[in-house]
DNA sequence: AATGACAATATTGTTGACGATATTGTTAAA
DNA sequence: TTTAACAATATCGTCAACAATATTGTCATT
């Protein structure tokens, strides 16, 4: 047994497991902006104390993924168009540079695992299996900024994706957006073999900026409803 | 009297005020890497509960300023040599983009003040004063960002900032490095003015370079002693 | 029925006490 | 003198009770 599960034995759930916990909840849109986070209903769901719960909001607070009012608790933090647009943006810049710099530093195990990956996305077109898309996807970003040896970027990435997620969950990738990201990713793929990094980055600019483009228009669809 | 005062007068610092204090204390290295904080010596000289304190512990370690162990408490995090690169890269890409943006989107007054921070901080260098230069510098930075319609960005690149700047203080600015930025933020002003977003990120990229390459100077120095 | 004052409830903020763990100091044996 | 075992202290993690505030419900008045 790992010490994790150790202490999960002994006495619930740790702040950490709880912010997590969170997190996912918000990113699956069952906790939606706006929406406030009363310390009792966390503590039944996950089973942990209040004060770790409270340690919860803090960490999730820091992010900026939740609001702290005094006496009013916490409450889920939405981002507006103009915070996401400046968040893509970013995001376009940071992953660009990893791309960049994995075409110029990745090792051999890492791109060999970086086309397997977007090999098994592109079998997840034709199944049509959203979810399992998603979850290779995240892996994919992930392994290319590690592999640019990049890892602060990394992190400073995921920070950046979790406020605006909570839109591409499950069914709302539909066939025309897996499509294009896999047409986005052969063309990185392609730049990263031939060895050209300015090709690389500029790829993934595009392919980044797709994605905003693709939320905005789930968001305006969502908003006309 | 504004609602932060009040609370002070009624009930000590709250959680976030005790965050900036300790932040504060970092970037001053009277608080260096390594170094535990100990929740009572806090509490002494904020003034703050040990609640609150332990509340600031929690955002810090979220922003990844400080590292909690179990039964050990919180301790100064350090940044490694190639996390500090990876720190100034994104600085440079995030600002440089500022930059671009400030030339096409800001407003006539932020330029004017632009322009006037940079002519007063030439005047720092004359006057030989570092704490003046390393403050009027910081709103420089600031409403660059602010100016340019990326609070989210300035937001970001304070928080990439904090960690790495407990070298850059007070006496450490010297002539040298002072002259040397009033010159990139010249080059900077001119783009800007002359209308040219490219060569405004250009240039500051080479400014951010500029600030990393002399912060390793200065680590390699001390690491020398 | 609509509105405002007041009470009841729900929720959060704060404090203090207690147990758990790490760190330091002490002593005795090799 | 050095080291290992043990005790003492310092520090941290957790919880439960209480205080402060917000929210909701009720009732009388218009």
């Amino acid at each position: 047994m790992n010490d994790a599960a150790a202490t999960l034995a002994r006495s619930g759930p740790t702040s950490a497991n709880i912010a997590d916990w969170i997190r996912t909840q918000i990113r699956s849109s069952r906790l939606v902006p706006g929406q406030r986070l009363v310390e009792v209903d966390i503590i039944r769901q996950t089973g942990g104390s209040r004060f770790k719960v409270r340690e919860a909001f803090q960490r999730l607070a820091a992010e900026g993924l939740v609001e702290i009012e005094e006496f009013r608790g916490a409450s889920v933090r939405g981002a507006s168009e103009d915070e996401v647009r400046q968040l893509y943006q970013a995001r376009a810049l940071l992953e660009g540079m990893c791309a960049r710099d994995f075409t110029v530093r990745a090792g051999a195990e890492d791109r060999k695992k970086l086309a397997r990956l977007a090999l098994e996305m592109e079998e997840c077109v034709d199944s049509n299996s959203p979810e399992k898309f998603s979850r290779l996807n995240s892996e994919w970003h992930k392994l290319l900024m590690r592999g640019a040896g990049n890892a602060v970027i990394e992190d400073l990435v995921k920070r950046l994706s979790t406020p605006v997620h909570h839109l591409l969950f499950g069914t709302f990738y539909k066939g025309d957006r897996l499509r294009e990201a896999v047409e986005d990713h052969r063309l990185i793929m392609d730049a990263i073999e031939a060895g050209d990094p300015e090709a690389a980055e500029a790829a993934m600019r595009v392919h980044v900026e797709h994605g905003h483009r693709f939320l905005s228009k789930l968001e305006r669809a969502v908003h006309n409803d």
